[in-house]
RNA sequence: GUGGCCGUAGCUCAGUCGGUUAGAGCGCCAGGUUGUGGCCCUGGAGGUCGGGGGUUCGAGUCCCCUCGGUCACCCCA
């Protein structure tokens, strides 16, 4: 007995029909990117496992989330876990003039039990554009994803907005955060007390009860941030306000890497019930390309979920993608004509399908009808002989029943004017 | 990494108190109509009941282990 294998846990195959929705949602994404003057970067999987490490320590995602291994050549490699950190090292290795503005379609891998909207390979699209930190930047990274989530037609997204500081005011404000967690780390929950020393920040992040209560009157960064940061961060809330994008300032907003500085933002789809309800998030990294060996860069940028995006899109009951296969089916009975014509065809622009296995004309009728195709191209013996074509029409074509005969060398032409 | 729930046909599910050849609907294939789809009718193919072990005269059903799925914690997209 052979063994049956299926996707690795946390894994999925995606299959037509369900993949037309990915296909439409990274068109509509690739429309909206490149009409901002982004171009798109393709890049490798896996990188040295550095690229990550250098700059997440002290985070979940590169603490323990990262498939990392062990190349035949030595090599510590990590297949990526977030799209940002990548985009920085090629810019280092190339170089690009500024401001560089790039968007991707990538996988995302993190090793983490799968559960209601999480997977240990996912799919994202994201933006990253360094050379700058103007603010109004910014705004235009924030503004690209907030309408590309209305263009699929939700509306029930919510815009979370936070600054982080920067080397400047950061530090102090750390100290000041430390000095006030120490002072009520008996009230922290056990695995927060030891995250007060390397990540205090992500204290305030954490959800459970006693946790929020003790950091309750904690400190904001958005209180302590240094003069240009201050007005760095009212320049995109009043350029947000501009362009009409609802924002909601949450101060204890920190997302999952290191690398952060000023900006931070997060998208959360409130129709999702399930604790994965972040459809998108990202935010300044104004040192990170520096970390990475290069020269001082800001940088900004954002992921969306993909697969996150369209349980958000089914909650809210929109975007839906009709499938759409074929326009012309060829029910051919005599074993002779259906390649030909379906080249023709091909060539000439015209989606169109075809039986194989010699199967009955009814058969081929009946497929031709399941395909969705709006004309059936019928030949049989008696069009083979009289070098002709019956062509039908099936559903949703005016004239849907209705048959003509046409001409075997007419019928490409005949068949175009039919469909426009 | 920790915990709850669930595994019967390709899909959605039924299966009585443990009882003899494991069912339905949908889908698929064929026929009804030897050249015509959808609707309808008839028939057919398709299952080691997730896997292994145990209890029993007898296990889809009870017990243990394991694998998988799912949801939650954690973390995030």
């Amino acid at each position: 007995m052979s063994q049956q294998f299926q996707a690795p846990p946390g894994t999925f195959d995606v299959l037509p029909p369900d993949s037309a929705r990915y296909t439409e949602l990274v068109a509509r994404f690739a429309g909206h990117a490149s009409r901002a003057g982004f171009g798109l970067i393709v890049q490798p999987m896996f990188e040295d496992v550095g690229v990550f490490q250098r700059l997440g320590g002290s985070t979940d995602i590169v603490r323990k989330e990262m498939y990392d291994f062990e190349d035949k050549g030595g090599r510590r490699i990590a297949l990526r876990p977030e799209g940002t950190a990548p985009v920085a090292r090629a810019y280092v290795q190339h170089r690009p003039s500024v401001p560089w503005k790039v968007w991707y379609l990538t996988p995302k891998f993190r090793y983490e039990r799968p559960q209601a909207g999480r997977f240990k390979q996912h799919h994202e699209v994201g933006a990253e554009a360094l050379g700058t930190d103007d603010a109004d930047l910014d705004v235009e990274l924030i503004a690209l994803a907030w309408f590309f989530y209305a263009d699929l037609g939700l509306s029930r997204v919510r815009l979370l907005l936070n600054s982080l500081g920067d080397g400047t005011c950061r530090p102090a404000y750390r100290a000041a955060l430390q000095a006030f967690l120490e002072a009520r780390r008996d009230q922290l929950c056990d695995e927060h007390k030891d995250r007060i020393a390397d990540n205090p920040l992500r204290v305030l992040d954490c959800k459970r009860p006693a946790c929020q209560e003790a950091t309750k009157d904690a400190p904001r960064q958005l209180d302590h941030l240094c003069e240009p940061c201050a007005a760095h961060f009212a320049r995109v809330t009043s350029g947000l306000d501009a362009l009409g994008i609802p924002h909601t300032v949450e101060t204890r907003l920190v997302r999952g890497m290191d690398y952060y500085t000023r900006t931070t933002f997060e998208f959360a789809a409130e129709a999702l019930e399930s604790a994965q309800n972040a459809v998108g998030g990202g935010g300044r990294y104004d040192g990170l390309v520096e970390q990475l060996g290069g020269p001082a860069t800001p940088g900004i940028g954002f992921g969306l979920g993909i697969e996150r995006i369209l349980l958000a899109c089914d909650a809210e009951g929109v975007f839906a993608v009709p499938e759409s296969r074929t326009d012309v089916f060829i029910v051919d009975t005599t074993g002779q004509a259906a390649t030909r014509l379906a080249h023709r065809l091909r060539q000439a622009g015209v989606r169109c399908d075809r039986a194989f296995d010699g199967r009955s004309m009814k058969a081929q009728m009946k497929a031709a009808d399941r395909a969705g195709a709006r004309l059936a191209l019928i030949i049989g013996d008696d069009e083979a002989a009289a070098g002709t074509v019956s062509v039908r029409g099936l559903q949703g074509l005016r004239g849907e029943g209705g048959q003509e005969t046409v001409a075997m060398d007419d019928v490409v032409d005949y068949v175009r004017g039919l469909l426009t």
